[in-house]
DNA sequence: GTGGTGCCTAAAGATTATCTTTAGCATCTG
DNA sequence: CAGATGCTAAAGATAATCTTTAGGCACCAC
């Protein structure tokens, strides 16, 4: 009276619906093995073969069809319902992470995810496909220290910090001696950096490099890096500002460097993914942290080409990935 | 897009049906405890209520009730193709048994079993509620030696065999001298005890007893008990037969025994039922196994008082039983 | 043919989900 | 107030379920 293999059913039906055990597998965030194994359950229960796996896709047999059109319904239903208790929210993936990361690197990146994981939505810092739900934040993301309590924190990239400037503001001072550069040039500062011990000011970075400039910590202030780089763009001035974020500018040599590039410095701290251990688990979360993490190395990998420099690299916190 | 926790749902759509955790338990066959486990984890899933735990049965919450509608559809649908694939065959239990021990001790009593649980269908020997699967068979029950190789197997009870007649035939035999009581007199004959070791035919137990009678192998043969039983009510004559299936002939006085009970003997082999181990599992089947070892007891113990002698009491093979 | 590819299956072991058990608490009832 | 009834909590046991890895089979291009 009371129906079982309801995983078995599901994945019967779901299986027929999309052809093939590969796509419901897909669909299910499983791999095809399990869902071959959840229909041949119940066909062993059953003592019955209820799928024709044949070339060209599946069919139902004779004993399933009658019964195909009650399951076709009864699962339409149930996602009517799920659709109600928002229980989709599996596919729903919620980050908390700082603008100018999501604006000059995440979102530009996530295209690609998306076109691989239609079904997956978004909702960052509160907004996008997905509702907010509060106090439920899957990843987090940070420009900060190692944080030993975060378990599952991944490093991301640090940054590399030197010099920027505009074309024209670049080829300008690409004329003077590098000793007088920026006497009298405009100066822009970037406090996004300030907490961290490897990240020079103006006042330090001038004075590292024997360069003059009288009061060397005036001039506008910037919290973020996108509104300084913008200034930047705008032959506003100067400014002492991390690449790590503006692949794509520097590429379109949007952004250029008026000093060698070796007068740039590491980050100490770095762009980190704190993800919520009981999110981590979740397949639609594991793919995304994967992705994540590819793009995220190559981030890397270009900055350290640019810089001449390799980057130290972290201890990968090696864990498993899979689905 | 594809809706997980379905057992949740189940049982959330059962409770509401249902009207309490309880009722729903044993619907599924489960423990009270186990509903309210998956109710719960769905609760914490989505992080809203759905249920309203209220004295007087109990309520959606607002969140559910907008989805419940589509929850009752759904259920409904599967519980119809669940029909047409055959799948509640779980409730279905299949018995092989010999008809004597279906006929006279089983099937009066499993009214009671059927009382407690409506929704289990029998099919024993092929007819009943339940339709046939060949090759199918949840437990059998035969009389026979004890088999090691069978891992399921409980031993019921052993019989217990001594002369019977009809009242009229004892009342007539009760005026002759014991060792002049059989002669002359019509001698049934069972043959279902033959191959058991312990159970007399008349020759052995006329000699045994000092009782006259020539040609004590002649008579009506009989290869199953309920004829020789009907024969012998019909004053046909005195049978050497086992009680243990006769219960209520004997407490009812249709049954008597023409010579002292201490003539009688227990039969060496028993009346066993063997579950299949992949039958056993199955909480119905549990459940049967657990009321025909109680009404076995009972039978064991009427038995035992009845011929004032205990029979040696088999090792109990203790098996789990619980659900 | 021959090798490659796509898709399903098999077997094993690992990992979870799920259940039972036992105890506890609150509410209702006599 | 004692006793029932019904839900909940926590723990441990059990069983379902998944991944992994390997292999088979059909199809297809070369």
């Amino acid at each position: 009276m009371v129906v079982t293999h309801l995983r078995s059913l599901q994945a019967l039906e779901l299986a027929l619906r999309t052809g093939s055990l590969q796509a419901a597998a897909e669909v299910l965030w499983l791999t095809p093995a399990a869902v071959g194994q959840r229909i041949k359950a119940l066909e062993e229960y059953l003592g019955v073969d209820l799928l024709v796996r044949g070339r060209s896709g599946l069919r139902p047999t004779a004993e399933l069809s009658a019964a195909l059109a009650h399951l076709r319904t009864a699962f339409e239903e149930l996602d009517a319902a799920a659709a109600l208790l928002n229980l989709q929210r599996g596919d729903q993936i919620h980050l908390a992470a700082m603008s100018d990361f999501v604006e000059l690197w995440l979102r530009p990146r996530l295209r690609t995810f998306a076109a691989e994981h239609p079904q997956i939505q978004f909702c960052i810092n509160g907004e996008g496909d997905a509702p907010l739900r509060i106090g439920d934040v899957d990843c987090e993301i940070r420009f900060g220290a190692e944080q030993p309590a975060v378990s599952e924190s991944d490093l991301l990239f640090r940054d590399f910090v030197l010099p920027v400037a505009s074309p024209e503001n670049a080829h300008r001072l690409a004329r003077l001696k590098p000793s007088e550069r920026l006497e009298g040039f405009p100066l822009l500062h970037v406090d996004f950096y300030r907490d961290d011990r490897e990240v020079p000011n103006w006042s330090d970075w001038a004075e590292a490099h024997g360069c003059r400039r009288t009061d060397p910590n005036r001039g506008i202030r910037f919290q973020r890096i996108q509104p300084a780089l913008e200034a930047v763009g705008a032959n506003a001035g100067v400014a002492l500002c991390g690449l790590a974020l503006s692949r794509e500018s520097v590429e379109r040599s949007e952004l250029c460097f008026p000093f060698p590039v070796s007068t740039g410095r590491w980050s100490a701290h770095a762009f980190r993914a704190d993800f919520r251990p009981k999110s981590v688990v979740r397949p639609q979360v594991k793919a995304f942290r994967q992705w994540l993490l590819a793009e995220a190395t190559l981030t890397r990998d270009w900055l350290s080409r640019i810089c001449g420099v390799s980057e130290q690299r972290p201890k990968p916190s090696r864990r498993k990935l899979s689905r």
